[in-house]
RNA sequence: GGUUCGGUAGCUCAGCUGGAUAGAGCAACUGCCUUCUAAGCAGUAGGUCAUUGGUUCGAAUCCAAUCCGAAUCACCA
């Protein structure tokens, strides 16, 4: 039990004790002291002064006597301030903690609990490139499956890589017209931006095609219909859907040289999965489950042959699920997924990392799932996320105005390059170390800067001032850790367990405190789908480590004791900022 | 128009199952490198928590209305 919860619980238990009332430990309101308060944990005393008749200062005063009385191991002493019990936490208590996990590669881990989570995330088009926004996606679908994975669940990576039509048709067409043979390796070019700039020119095409129907005399709506190129693509999808061997042949040539640039980044970043899915391979699943849905009467058909679900009781709209001429949509394919992957892996849990422009989809699969009762529908999550925004506002592709991935993660691998070159202190790195620590302090930056924000928020990122590597970031975070691992290399650590005699200091109690909260931050996190409440609290451990580290000497401190009860904590400090960061998709360095 | 989400310091964000004087970082300004890495530490300044009303011992937090912004409501995916 995490010590809030422990506190909530004795409390209930003393309140049963003195007054014979039952309050559930849960409504119990446990927070931690404000700093200019003295103590640790605070107990709110309001809640239960008007069942217990009491005054504030009274209660205070009968239930801070009884915790000291019952449980002298934790508290040593309270104070109240108004409705506010303030309880001390013995040094004893911090001191064992520290002894006890000093060593412990395993604290704030737990044990395997055999329930199985599926996490779908990233999700391309095969169509273009990777941007800032599906960064977001990356690393918070791969930050969220690894703190799962911390507190114990299987976990199983998933993708459904968006792989067939007619988006995919309007690059295949452009490159016929305009390509004469171009390829990734004749040009040079990273194989998905070759390709995304196959649709960009697609859509200039189409554009230029559209306006000279308009000057011909056709309606805006028209001409939109009627440009040659789009013609061509949907003709190119109606052959490709027959299966047409030449276009097939050009289909899986392009998908190819998409999917080599996509590994080079995934590569990078750090993305992985355990199954991958193609949507040309699953877009038929999910007929069958229409016919279920006829005979069960959760789907009915309209004289025209397309199939609809009724959800407007539900406060939603009657939706299209499949149409007259037999094809399933969007939200067919997604139900048979879900089965599919269902009868594959019979996880408890099913995570789709999706943004939060598809809320609405996703409620929808979800009550679909739910009416047809497949065992599936309990499960499915939607792990919203914002969009990311640029000052100017949305990011465009027709303006020009997206931030290509490759290029950002070059930029901060770049930047981080500088700033490590000017202060000089890795001067004897060999290239290829140099290389590698130039790219875990860049995408840290990048990863730490997506990730501590609130994944429901949009938020906004400002190419111009580019990302900080000083404050709140993941560069001064890494920085801590090199900084301990420095001390460590220079003093061992003994596992002595003699630093019960001593005392702690404000300083090193404040860093015990926040090194015990690691284990209910992680579930936390995991519990609300939310890598940014972790990051957050790396932030604030490494914090706390250098308000420590810059006012007390480990190598000189005053006793032999005391050194040895400092390098615990710092040894602590850092494998609990490795294990965290590492939760988040993100390395630290041994040295920076 | 319906639904959903958001509005907190100049900027980017915490805090939102109601609790003490609303917190960080950046930017600005002051100090601190002859001692374990200054990508650091300590400090100053900066707020009508969009607005109005309500609920109560207590509201940034809950409720209602209003204003502003976004997403969505496709036989697109």
């Amino acid at each position: 039990m995490f010590l809030p919860d422990q506190i909530k619980q004795t409390t209930a238990n003393a309140l049963q004790a003195l007054y014979g009332v039952a309050i559930p430990a849960s409504s119990i309101q446990v927070n931690t002291t404000k700093p200019e308060f003295d103590g640790d944990y605070t107990v709110v005393l309001f809640g239960f002064v008007k069942t217990l008749q009491k005054k504030p200062e009274t209660l205070g005063n009968e239930l801070g006597n009884y915790l000291l009385e019952s449980d002298s191991a934790l508290f040593s002493s309270f104070n109240i301030v108004k409705g506010f019990l303030n309880l001390s936490i013995t040094d004893r208590f911090w001191l064992k903690f520290i002894t006890a996990n000093s060593t412990n590669n395993n604290f704030g881990l737990s044990d395997p609990t055999h329930e199985r989570v599926m996490v779908e995330y990233s999700s391309p088009n095969t169509n273009k490139p990777l941007h800032l926004g599906h960064l977001r996606n990356n690393f918070l679908g791969k930050s969220i499956a690894n703190i799962l994975a911390c507190t114990g669940k299987d976990v199983i990576k998933t993708c459904i890589v968006n792989d067939r039509g007619i988006h995919i048709c309007k690059s295949m067409i452009a490159w016929q017209l305009f390509a004469n043979g171009a390829t990734p390796a004749s040009t040079g070019k990273k194989g998905d931006h070759f390709v995304g700039d196959y649709y960009v020119m697609y859509n200039d095409a189409y554009k230029k095609e559209v306006a000279t129907l308009i000057s011909e005399g056709l309606t805006t709506e028209e001409a939109e219909k009627k440009a040659p190129i789009l013609l061509a693509a949907q003709n190119m999808l109606l052959a490709w859907e027959k299966g047409d061997p030449e276009i097939i042949h050009l289909w899986k040539q392009m998908n190819e040289w998409v999917y080599a640039g996509f590994d080079e980044t995934y590569t990078q970043i750090g993305t992985d999965f355990h199954k991958v899915y193609y949507e040309s391979n699953t877009y038929l699943l999910g007929k069958d489950l229409v016919q279920k849905g006829i005979s069960k009467n959760v789907f009915y058909q309209k004289e025209d042959g397309s199939v609809w679900i009724d959800l407007t009781a539900d406060g939603l709209d009657e939706k299209l699920v499949q149409r007259k001429d037999g094809t399933s949509v969007y939200i067919t394919q997604d139900i048979g997924l879900a089965e599919q992957k269902q009868n594959e892996f019979n996880a408890h849990q099913s995570i789709y990392v999706v943004g939060d422009e598809q809320n609405y989809h996703f409620k929808v699969l979800k009550l679909i799932c739910e009416k047809l009762q497949l065992p599936s529908a309990e499960g499915i999550y939607h792990l919203s996320y914002g969009m990311v925004e640029l000052p100017t506002g949305k990011m465009k592709s027709r303006e020009g105005t997206v931030v290509d991935a490759d290029d950002l993660v070059a930029t901060m691998i770049d930047i981080a390059k500088q700033k490590t070159e000017e202060l000089g202190k890795v001067n004897d790195f060999t290239a290829e170390e140099r290389r590698a620590l130039y790219e875990t302090i860049g995408l840290g930056a990048l990863k730490f800067f997506l990730l501590r924000v609130d994944p429901k928020k949009k938020m906004i990122f400002n190419p111009e001032e580019s990302i900080d590597f000083h404050g709140f970031t993941g560069p001064f975070i890494q920085y801590t850790h090199a900084r301990i691992k420095s001390i460590l290399r220079k003093q061992p650590v003994e596992a002595t367990d003699n630093i019960a005699q001593d005392i702690l200091l404000p300083l090193e109690k404040q860093l015990a405190f926040t090194l015990e909260q690691f284990p209910a931050t992680i579930e936390e996190a995991a519990n609300e789908h939310d890598p940014s409440k972790l990051a957050i609290y790396i932030y604030q451990l490494a914090k706390a480590f250098s308000s420590f580290y810059s006012e007390h000497s480990i190598a000189n401190a005053e006793s032999a004791v005391k050194k040895q009860l400092r390098l615990q904590l710092a040894l602590l400090t850092a494998s609990v900022i490795e294990r965290g960061m590492n939760a988040l998709g993100i390395k630290v360095p041994e040295r920076m």
